[in-house]
DNA sequence: TTGTACGCGTTATCAC
DNA sequence: GTGATAACGCGTACAA
């Protein structure tokens, strides 16, 4: 193992003073020429890396870097990300990171942006958000380019030309993962695609994941296979049971539904409660889902891993700002098979 | 945020010196009354949290970080090691920890224990091992433990009471999970344990996943299955082929099949030779089984992760060093199941 | 029993 | 242009 040189060693080495050795190292000019020459010579022979504790120590300011999210009352899918962020104090909270978190409604766009701007307004050094409409997030971009705000996104791309890093799966990936799971599980029939209570601004989100599984169906070009698409919202005048029930009347050779939501708990209750032989496949280690997973109503799920998601966000982020390590401008995260023998492990 | 506060902070407050503060954080005792009282008072009202970089920053020492485990060209299991290897140089060389490579032959305890003991010799900070042999593991823990070198271990446990850390998976739910799949894979038939090329010492390693797989058929008692178990090693006389070929023609139900190591593909060549339609289930990312996946004459993998664990254990170790910080007695890992559309995210 | 002074590696400032 | 020096926060040796 090699020594480590400090800048000390170097201007000893090379019969300068430290700061002259800083100014080459940083290129801050000022420097005669027989002194470059004598530094550089030395820097060629050894290699030198920079200390980054001694580096942050000089820094006493504490870096705000903040996690824009929905609330979890609405859907607990976000729950997780809690933990992820509790970790992160634990672990930087030492280093100077301080982590605030900030919520929307997830119904509300508006919501979204004042959230968004009010946070902007309080001027952090980073954001990590999971920008649910698409517009919008349009507009908070630009305004953190201006203001010189570090961001990056999670759970959802705002950015096709990934100006904009980004920390999730590989969504039409996991439509192909979805129909292999089904395809394994029954050997013909109807297989449906359930939409369950998204609005529009997801449309994209969704369209990603039934355009993966539909492309893997094509590409085996079964005739044994049938794919068709629903989507369920609740309403007043209906529940997802008559719904349910009304279609499967007029479609009864369905051997298969993919929901491409974490709701996966409304299509198993309706199986349950008509005692139907179908098998289910969908999202996210929800406690709703779990619960069904063990009973058996629910075969798989697919786990976007929220937590996972966010905790990788805020990491980066940190080590940016501390170490100045560059953000990844894409983290693909791997894409979770669980059934009812390993969900365990996933939820903490 | 609240501030951050400094020893210097607290002295001032409580109008002593930084250095009784320090001995009165270190309780390392000559401290009078009036003064312990002082410094006391204000360590209630205010949060003190040592910087641990300011800490680390006197230490220029390099930290000697060993990891023990086969070599690959035996296994290719433990080929993704070594990208956890160059992972943890890059995130901690900077903070003085230098990571060494250790090999034994897999299949030689002998070379186990002189890896080990000349690994020793040298005196490292910590080592971290894949111990596949039980018993040499034991005299390698206890020389450890007298040389005051901090040891943990990782794929096999070597300690039933936990007194060395372990991380890894657990190992019978693996066996469990495979008992699912099969299930979801298949309606009935006989399913087959299978054991391939494992020596003696990883007898209880295979044992737990087949008392796993075996549990959960246990627990279902469902008479439309049966379990049996056959070990197969490759010998002079007979290849795997004929052996499983004659196996199978006594046994003609056969309707799924468990293998218990990463020599899945023996299994998988074997069912595409013989054109039997048959589900097959196993472990571990390595080549030749992927290309099975794909080809879709392995229908599951579990990911035993070897670098998730080798990367885990070396961080545990490194961040133990540098920081103080506890390492968990035990970190059972997700267990990872894989199909043809998700296996290509769990490959880096 | 207490306070002071120094060193760790980097950076920034200030005389020369 | 250059080199010396202070500062960051902590630990500690040593002087008072």
């Amino acid at each position: 193992m090699m020594k480590k040189y400090t800048i000390k060693d170097i201007s000893e080495l090379a019969g300068v003073s430290k700061g002259t050795v800083d100014r080459v190292l940083h290129k801050r000019g000022k420097v005669s020429e027989s002194a470059l020459k004598k530094v550089n010579k030395i820097l060629e022979e050894i290699e030198y890396k920079p200390n980054p504790i001694a580096k942050s120590l000089k820094n006493n300011k504490i870096y705000r870097v903040c996690i824009l999210f929905p609330r979890s009352n609405q859907d607990s899918f976000w729950t997780p990300c809690l933990t992820a962020i509790k970790e992160m104090e634990n672990n930087y909270q030492a280093f100077g990171i301080s982590i605030e978190q900030h919520r929307y409604d997830s119904k509300s766009p508006t919501s979204f942006l004042e959230q968004a701007n009010a946070l902007i307004a309080t001027k952090p050094d980073a954001i990590l958000m999971a920008p649910l409409f698409y517009q919008e997030a349009q507009i908070i971009k630009k305004r953190c380019f201006e203001q010189e705000i570090i961001i990056s996104t999670f759970n959802n791309v705002i950015d096709k030309n990934s100006l904009t890093n980004y920390i999730g799966q590989d969504l039409f990936q996991t439509g192909r993962i979805a129909a292999k799971l089904l395809d394994s599980l029954t050997t013909s029939g109807d297989l449906l695609i359930v939409h369950i209570d998204e609005q529009v601004q997801n449309a994209t989100h969704m369209q990603e994941k039934e355009n993966g599984f539909k492309h893997y169906f094509e590409e085996k070009n079964d005739p044994a296979y049938s794919i068709s698409t629903i989507n369920i919202n609740k309403t007043l005048d209906t529940n997802y049971f008559e719904f349910l029930d009304s279609y499967f009347k007029s479609n009864p050779n369905i051997t298969g539904i993919f929901v491409t939501t974490s709701k996966t708990y409304v299509a198993a209750q309706f199986k349950t409660e008509s005692r139907k032989d179908i098998k289910i496949v969908g999202y996210d280690l929800v406690e709703k889902n779990i619960e069904h997973l063990k009973k058996g109503s629910i075969d798989f799920l697919i786990n976007q891993n929220p937590k996972k998601q966010a905790f990788q966000g805020l990491r980066n982020l940190a080590e940016h700002l501390l170490f100045a390590k560059e953000i990844p401008k894409e983290t693909l995260l791997p894409i979770d098979i669980i059934n009812s023998e390993n969900y365990r492990e996933y939820l903490e």
